[in-house]
DNA sequence: ATTTTCGAGATTTTT
DNA sequence: TCTCGAAAAT
């Protein structure tokens, strides 16, 4: 095939564009998937270079795979490339390979967020660290951010432990000559990770970009053995991830990488768009035409779109023509939100439309579930994508953690199974175990084998010889025989099937059937060890594996990323939810921003038709009354046409909201501190302001271990902090607002119970009765919180 | 000492 | 809907 046929100027010209570092901007729907895969193939066919000196990086496991298809398609040879891969997927490979240099076995475990937590738990319980107080989150993103502001694989765990100085508490204060100070719960997390030489997602990329830097020959090694790298979503790369790409591009100049600033939708996990925007390439091409969206889709992304104030300016457009109007759909309530769109689909479908033309997006995954309810009722054939996502999912992190167990015998699993199913080792049977093998320096396992107080226990003893004959059964057993193994010997089965807990039981078989699936894939290659699967599959989070199906995707935007539809439904368009409370909550402009983007991201995934809906009702959370989301507002006039019985009054609620959250942005703005100024983190100790942002209303400050963006509100002054974190919030809003003629009858706005209607006035008291949606609320005639409407 | 039960509270986004 | 923790039951 001719793989420069079909495409257009700008996009033959990236495509074929072989040396140098070249950056392609890329709008949403322009071909920038396309120009990857195309130049992918331009590569190997036409400059015959081989695909494994080709690395190409994507964002997420799904992207990954899309990209692989559609190379598999067009390169010559038809091998599909190991090298096209997440960040995180290179990790795990170059570790493999590489990770002997820091004193690690190239078994290394790969562990998840949830077996970070609860080695959090177990650190602050030993630390008596009050969880009233402090949140297991709290904790984590305490040694996260420690993890990427210093040099701890050198301080601690090239040293295994030696050597650095032991913080007592969060006064960082007396660090001695530059010497690392960590505190001790970081300490003691780390060293529970080297014991089972685990990592988790931080520590794969953080040991790569250790090894790279730090070893000159590992360096040169990867830098001639890849000697093209492309990047995909590249405005979504953090500094560490830049810092292995640049690394390994080296000298070699051939770095090709893609992205666009306006779907920067990761700055929650650091992504830094502005390395993006600041690099000096060697060649700029912007692609600006959208190949995906009709213009009316088109006019209401850019319309949303350009209420950012942190953005280059630029506009997509299109040659297609002109399709269906956008439309706005009003429910009166989550359920009828999610009916309406359950209907749609399903008149659509008679229409002649296919399922799997059909993607419902939405900003939080528990929204999925009215959602589902609906489809269901109507038949409507649908996937949900993520949700509880499926390794996440109990019985299958159980039996992964069997599986784990067995190889590594590591501490992390053995405290998540040995009492599933119950074998009567509760927290003090652990406790005393635990302390026993600290004190003989061995792992919970190997101290229970070898304990024989424990060991006079039959089911203990029972679970120590199941291990052990797992171990005999394995060698001439494949993986999943040796799980099922596992799973029944244990009990583990029996007890779901006591459960009539159907649903978990399927979930397993199908854990099974995708590692039928994984040995077969890699049945040619000699390493199909249990060690491999548990570091490829650590980095799933859904069953990515499966197989595309003719069906309604349900996902979240985030997982829409990169995605198309002909038909797209956003559901959930309601303030708090998307924007979500906690974007508005946080009051940074960039926080805010950034969920502006996300937005956008979801309204270019369709490509003929889309649906913004909303509904009524109270939110969970506050009680408050649900408002129309403000990113609806914010389209133009004509471009969007509203179905459903809307009451204009809801956007009074719209409206205050906004001008709430306009209120305390200026009062967040280099109100309270300012450069120089000394202030408290719970978390990071002592600071110093070294510079005010007010582009989106944060300072930098500089704490011992780093500097970092923070929030006023997560600051303290020296007293506040002397006083245990309380802060004086007394806000006095004098606003004064005219004089109210209030009549019976009247439609009003009350911040906090909504829109309602006047039933009653007294003159003489003062009073009004205002009839609510499900209740009546009595105030003052004076009340400065009524709107009136109309 | 361990398991069960029950009620309260929370729920962004990904590797 | 699900998760977590405290109190009750075994």
């Amino acid at each position: 095939m001719n793989i420069l046929k079909g495409l257009n100027d700008r996009q033959r010209e990236a495509v074929t564009a072989i040396d140098g570092n070249i950056r392609v901007t890329a709008g949403a729907g322009s071909g920038k998937t396309r120009v990857l895969a195309h130049r992918y193939a331009f590569l190997v066919n036409e400059v015959g270079i081989s695909p494994s000196n080709i690395l190409c990086m994507t964002f997420t496991n799904k992207a990954a795979q899309e990209m692989k298809k559609r190379i598999a398609t067009m390169v010559s040879q038809g091998n599909v490339n190991d090298f096209v891969c997440t960040i995180h997927g290179f990790c795990v490979k170059f570790l493999r390979k590489e990770i002997y240099h820091i004193g690690y076995p190239t078994n290394f475990a790969v562990v998840d967020e949830e077996d970070g937590k609860d080695m959090a738990k177990q650190v602050m319980t030993e630390f008596k660290i009050d969880k009233k107080t402090t949140t297991v989150d709290d904790v984590l993103s305490g040694i996260s951010f420690q993890k990427g502001n210093s040099t701890y694989i050198e301080d601690l765990i090239i040293s295994r432990g030696q050597n650095v100085k032991t913080q007592a508490a969060d006064n960082a204060d007396d660090a001695e000559n530059g010497q690392p100070v960590y505190t001790g719960l970081f300490k003691r997390y780390i060293e529970l990770q080297m014991k089972s030489f685990a990592l988790d997602y931080d520590d794969l990329i953080y040991f790569t970009v250790y090894i790279l830097q730090t070893f000159a020959d590992v360096r040169k090694h990867w830098q001639e053995e890849l000697n093209y790298i492309m990047v995909d979503e590249a405005q979504d790369c953090n500094s560490h991830d830049w810092q292995i790409i640049t690394a390994i591009s080296g000298d070699n100049h051939n770095l090709f990488f893609v992205g666009d600033p306006d779907q920067c939708i990761y700055e929650w996990r650091g992504a830094r768009p502005q390395l993006f925007i600041d690099f000096k390439p060697d060649l700029d091409i912007v692609l600006a035409e959208n190949y995906r969206s009709t213009p009316n889709i088109l006019d209401v992304a850019n319309s949303i779109i350009s209420h950012n104030r942190m953005r280059i300016k630029k506009d997509l457009f299109t040659e297609k023509q002109s399709g269906k109007i956008v439309v706005h759909y009003h429910g009166e309530s989550e359920d009828k939100e999610a009916e309406w769109i359950a209907s749609q689909i399903a008149s659509m479908v008679e229409a002649g439309a296919q399922y799997s033309d059909f993607a419902i997006l939405y900003r939080a995954s528990h929204l999925s579930r009215f959602i589902e309810q609906a489809l269901l009722k109507k038949h409507v054939q649908y996937t949900v994508w993520g949700g509880v996502r499926f390794f996440d999912r109990k019985e299958i992190k159980d039996a992964l953690a069997y599986l784990r167990l067995l190889v590594y015998r590591d501490d992390i699993s053995f405290r998540r199974i040995i009492n599933i199913p119950s074998r009567k080792f509760g927290r003090q049977s652990m406790e005393k175990l635990a302390e026993a093998a600290e004190a003989h320096g061995i792992s919970l396992f190997a101290e229970l084998e070898t304990n024989d107080g424990m060991l006079r226990r039959r089911e203990l003893r029972k679970f120590t010889e199941l291990i052990d004959s797992a171990d005999k059964y394995r060698e001439t057993h494949s993986i999943s025989d040796t799980l099922d193994y596992l799973l029944r010997e244990s009990g583990y089965k029996d007890e779901l099937r006591l459960d009539s807990d159907q649903s978990r039981i399927d979930n397993l078989q199908e854990l099974t059937a995708s590692i039928k699936y994984y040995e077969d894939a890699n049945r040619n290659e000699e390493n199909v060890s249990i060690e491999n699967y548990l570091q490829d599959i650590a980095l799933y989070t859904n069953a990515d594996y499966k197989q595309d199906t003719p069906t309604v995707k349900l996902m979240t935007i985030h997982q829409a990323k990169g995605l198309e539809f002909p038909y797209v439904f956003v559901c959930g368009m309601t303030e708090g939810i998307f924007p979500s409370h906690r974007a508005i909550r946080e009051r940074r402009e960039a926080a805010f921003e950034e969920e502006r983007r996300l937005m956008y991201v979801a309204v270019t995934r369709a490509e003929r038709a889309l649906f913004l809906t909303e509904s009524e009702g109270y939110n969970y959370n506050t009680g408050t009354q649900k408002y129309p989301s403000r990113f609806l507002q914010e389209i133009g006039d004509g471009l969007i046409k509203v179905e459903g019985n809307l009451d204009p009054a809801l956007f009074l609620g719209t409206k205050y909201l906004i001008k709430e959250l306009d209120k305390s942005l200026k009062q967040n703005t280099g109100a309270r501190f300012k450069k120089g100024d000394t202030v408290y983190s719970k978390f990071f100790g002592r600071g110093e302001i070294i510079d005010v942002n007010t582009e989106n209303n944060s300072y930098k400050v500089q704490f011992l271990r780093g500097t970092r963006d923070m929030v006023e509100d997560k600051l303290m002054t020296k007293e506040e902090h002397e006083n245990g974190g309380r802060k004086d919030s007394s806000s006095n809003d004098e606003e004064k607002t005219e004089q109210i003629e209030l009549h019976t009858g009247q439609k009003v706005f009350h911040p906090k119970y909504g829109i309602g209607h006047i039933i009653k006035i007294d003159n003489e008291y003062g009073r009004a009765v205002i009839q609510f949606r499900d209740k009546t609320h009595e105030t003052s005639t004076d009340d400065k919180d009524l709107t009136l409407f109309g």
